[in-house]
DNA sequence: TGCATATATTCCCATATCGGAATATAATAA
DNA sequence: TTATTATATTCCGATATGGGAATATATGCA
């Protein structure tokens, strides 16, 4: 077995720098692959492979409009990740902090 | 170039299953390799390797304590990927449902 | 039909990957 | 010193990657 493959979970979608890249260009808009070049500047083949990966994960979603395809963003598929990190928050948040000078003043005490 | 290496940043990182579980299993506390091997159930090389691409990227600290190491997590290096993923939150939530609602709403009062 | 536009796909290759097995290193104990 | 415990490292192979260049597909238009 390799690496997990890109096209497995959001986690290693999401890894690949351009692909973040190309979710944050989307926002919250439709746009078409074209608008997606000319916002990012790359070739046009790789945006349509990047987009290719995001599609397999269903962290975008695709519609026809003659010529163009127009894509969108599948935010709740960005749950999981969203989901896993926020737990972890406690630990640099300013309550955690707080919780251990707590601790410290408890050892002082004794 | 291939594709983005997993030292390279916590995104990478945090692609394979298995490192996010070591994070899991770590929380806030501070552990020996054999406790996580045991913990997890896995090989012991397996756990070291997969320790130490997290401690390469930064997302966790070794300590030395006589033949043991203590791992334990370094929560501030998650905060690139709490960052990232947390302004598409909105597009999932309740709010935005709502402001959808009231698009609606304003869309048929017309 | 024939041409242009919009997008996807294929081919190629250098590069890391993860896991397993075996082995190396380091620290402690006898 | 020698044995044991705790952990890291090396070697291996199958596998997928992302980028570039070229090309294919599909739709619309004259």
């Amino acid at each position: 077995m390799a690496r997990t493959p890109t096209t497995h979970d959001p986690f290693n979608a999401v890894a690949e720098p351009k692909r973040r890249r190309i979710l944050e260009a989307l926002g919250a808009e439709e746009r078409s692959v074209n608008e997606i070049v000319k916002k990012l500047g790359w070739t046009q083949p790789m945006v349509s492979k990047h987009l290719g990966v995001l599609k397999q994960v269903g962290l975008v979603s695709e519609r026809r409009v003659g010529r163009q395809r127009m894509y969108r963003v599948n935010a709740q598929r960005l749950r999981p990740i969203y989901d896993w990190v926020t737990p972890f928050e406690r630990y640099w948040s300013e309550n955690f902090d707080r919780l251990d000078e707590v601790l410290q003043e408890l050892k002082k005490e004794k």
